[in-house]
DNA sequence: GGTCGTCATAAGCGAACGGTTAAGAGGTGT
DNA sequence: ACACCTCTTAACCGTTCGCTTATGACGACC
């Protein structure tokens, strides 16, 4: 048993494939097989079984999945945190979904950093619904956004109640009618706009932006309406280069969570951003008007990264 | 970075010796100084240095320990849980003090496997003092015997009041001049008797026996006085073959606790028997005299192991 | 009954793992 | 200064790991 055989097939379990697997590790398929091989010999299970068109997994498969996550998860964490030792550096790597990223975790993560100077903070857009999985993975330390749904041993905390409210250019749109305009991420399903947008009779059709903004920028064009969040485009409603439809459900309360790994699992630095986002100062950081808070840039100690 | 030098490192780090780690795993000196120094270059940190004597471990090596153990731990429970899913058996293995597994052990596992016939129980006897290491180590699933002290992620229950009051064969001894008679492992230092028995103004003279039904032999024929479980010594008090000596103190009143590891972290079975320790039938089971309870032994599904 | 997609096996190869013996380096203790 | 204990390095070797390409086996699908 070795932790690159673990690691091979909790990805193979991840993607329920040899062949995806062996895609994603860059490597040949026999190679992800011989590794699989090797730990079926040794435990004495086949943990899966060809099935149809794929494979279906032995209970100790399963059994093994959960720990082969676990423990490679806990060999990267070793790593970083030996690493943080020696460079004498706390990192905290964060996750957070489109909307949250694009509109409240700049300045949030720029509040926190100046609370906590020697802690260098990484960025990483996702969707909702990988924000557990972020986290149970390790690839997070904490996540930003809709409550995660397996919540079992997830320390989901609250932190900012948000409103979206359906806008366009002109108070005769007729929402049902028209193409609705919306972030890169769509309409998150976790979120309580998802649930909502399930709820109606029609389901309209997205137009997906690179960023909210840009999806802000066409509705007031004239594009489309759009679920916008309540405190971006106030300005514009007070304007009137967007006004507000009516549509009976709106706006649409929702609630942003910072979610870490329970049970002890979780980093103090972890922790740490989690009490902060709390606080007063945090909020009014996520809620001020861009560019409101002259930050320091002189070394942005907050990296963003996206992922496809 | 392999699990087996991750194992190796974390025997460096428990022995704090690579000379006793290698003696340990049979191997030679060079061979153990080479998986650290592999784990030492790969995560660019000393992991310790040398320091009269001995060594002394660096942040990041202290760090990586703890690590170690996790993941090597996890490991190894994989290993059992796979074979477990092939044999369709389930097993636990209970660990408990030398007190606790002569006198109360064998009755309550097994009470608890005519309740659980399919899961197969395996006892190993060691110090008090190791117990919460057996958990950590995952060695054991549930420890039987006093509070460990390391109790931040452990999950202990108290669900057995015992006292121990001193006997002798003759009230004319006097205790503070005699020798103690005592089972194998002395008086145990983290139990409520070896706190009552530091506090003692002199500190007398113990002589060990393999058991302690052996001691109680011993102090029947009046070669000096003891420390004995209450309800074990109850039908001797009667007959008058002991006789209660009336130290100040005595009786000592003492708890024994059923621990597991916290957080989520124990199995279902070390669960089940943790609830089961604490139900009026186990406690029935355990202050039962011996054969009063005729256990069918067909087949013997408590399997016990005496550690050095 | 082909054909395709997917996993398994075979043969081979370089690199790393894990072990040995032998000798060196660095400190303690007398 | 000396012996002594402990960790480290060097040189060497067999096994395993992890990867490749090529080919086979098995089931689904048309």
């Amino acid at each position: 048993m070795t932790l690159s055989q673990l690691r091979t097939f909790a990805l193979v379990v991840r993607l329920g494939s040899l062949r995806a697997a062996a895609a994603e590790l860059g490597v040949s398929e026999p190679a992800v097989s011989a590794a699989v091989a090797a730990l079926r010999s040794e435990l004495g299970d086949p943990l899966f079984v060809r099935a149809g068109g794929g494979i279906a997994f032995t209970p100790g498969g399963r059994r093994l999945a959960v720990h082969a996550e676990e423990i490679v998860g806990l060999a990267d964490q070793a790593r970083r945190e030996v690493a943080e030792t020696v460079t004498a550096t706390r990192s905290l790597r964060v996750a957070a979904t489109a909307d949250f990223g694009e509109h409240a975790a700049g300045a949030l993560l720029d509040a926190f950093t100046r609370r906590l100077p020697d802690c260098e903070v990484d960025l990483v857009v996702l969707e909702g619904a990988d924000l557990a999985d972020a986290l149970a993975r390790r690839v997070a330390d904490v996540a930003l956004g809709p409550r995660p749904a397996a919540g079992d041993s997830l320390d989901a905390v609250p932190f900012l109640r948000y409103q979206r409210v359906l806008v366009a250019d002109s108070p005769r749109a007729e929402p049902l009618r028209q193409v609705w305009l919306t972030g890169p991420a769509g309409l998150e399903e976790l979120s309580e706009e998802g649930r909502w947008l399930a709820g109606l009779p029609t389901w309209p059709d997205l137009v997906r932006f690179p960023t909210e903004t840009e999806a802000i920028d066409a509705t007031r064009a004239g594009d489309g309406v759009m679920l916008a969040l309540g405190h971006v485009v106030r300005a514009d409603l007070r304007l009137g280069t967007l006004v507000r439809l009516p549509l009976p459900g709106t706006p649409v309360q929702g609630l942003w969570y910072a979610t870490v790994l329970g049970r002890g699992r979780a980093s103090a630095a972890a922790r740490a951003l989690q009490e902060f986002v709390t606080t007063p100062g945090a909020t009014a950081a996520m809620l001020a008007p861009p560019g409101a808070t002259p930050s320091t840039p002189r070394r942005p100690p907050v990296h963003v990264a996206l992922w496809s």
